[in-house]
DNA sequence: ACCCAGGGTTCCCTCAAGGAACTTTCGATG
DNA sequence: CATCGAAAGTTCCTTGAGGGAACCCTGGGT
């Protein structure tokens, strides 16, 4: 992360930040995602240097979202998501779908997402998990909750 | 941002980090979404360095996420979501959700989100826009976009 | 004529990202 | 047995971005 740290912070963003915010961790997290669990891999895929792939690597599993795990006899490790890393795949999801709508041009999508319950090539919408009707930013109250306190 | 620009990649969540990735940005674009529009409150209320606020205010406003406006005869501008930044806030939420889920811990969730459209509090969920099924990072197959190219 | 508030600039200091070279472990190969 | 090589880091140096405080500029208000 940079100097200042989000963590303290009585804001599920920003906390969420200090998990994934640093430079690079969401691409090792969508690498990880997408089967490349290896650390001269991921290094090569990104162009990251290996000092900094090291401490992100270290960061995420101590936060719990990879697991560092051998896979040989040799001292060999790769990484691979947790549920909880899984979970904050929905966020690059996301990311996805707004990268695709208004960034990536006359080109189109540089990557499709197929969704393997129905076959088609779609992106995630977002629906309230109460009513299940759309849930933007505009169609949201804030209000004080229960962890509120600290500072803002 | 860091060092390596991640515009160039051919991938639409390194594009995207390209606009909200670096440190800071996406608390920016919380506060101008919940109605802190003004350069001070902002300051104020993350408690970030001016200089960095506005580098930050001015990427945010080149990208076409925040509009800079005048509210004075004076010269005294305010910042606001665009289309494209309220669109923006759709990674906000799941970050939410995520941060609500994992890092809240027994205290809660400092923030709840009341959905309008149901009056309930809930969070999002993230749904297939073909079948309308739920859509997470297991339910998805990667294949090439008509985007791909340049350098991964 | 002076004060004040908002919205920035400027300056200096420190620490993290980049990059390349080096190290370690242990199986495979000759 | 000696060497090779691949994977996964470490180490070291340089550069530039973040932090913080002080300063500036514009245009009302009193």
């Amino acid at each position: 992360m940079q100097r200042t740290s989000f963590g303290d912070m009585a804001c599920s963003i920003a906390r969420t930040l200090d998990v994934i915010g640093e430079p690079w961790s969401p691409l090792i997290l969508r690498d990880v995602w997408v089967g490349m669990n290896r650390f001269d891999q991921i290094q090569a895929d990104l162009g990251i240097s290996r000092k900094v792939l090291t401490e992100r690597l270290n960061h995420l599993v101590s936060e719990g979202v990879l697991e560092r795990r051998p896979y040989d006899r040799r001292p060999r490790y790769e990484y691979v998501l947790t549920t909880k890393g899984a979970d904050l795949v929905d966020v690059l999801l996301v990311m996805t779908r707004w990268g695709d709508t208004w960034l990536a041009g006359k080109a189109g999508p540089p990557v499709l997402h197929r969704h393997l319950a129905c076959g088609e090539i779609s992106h995630v919408d977002l629906r309230c998990d109460h009513c299940g009707e759309p849930m933007h930013a505009a169609d949201v109250e804030l209000l004080e909750g229960p962890g509120a306190a600290q500072t803002a």
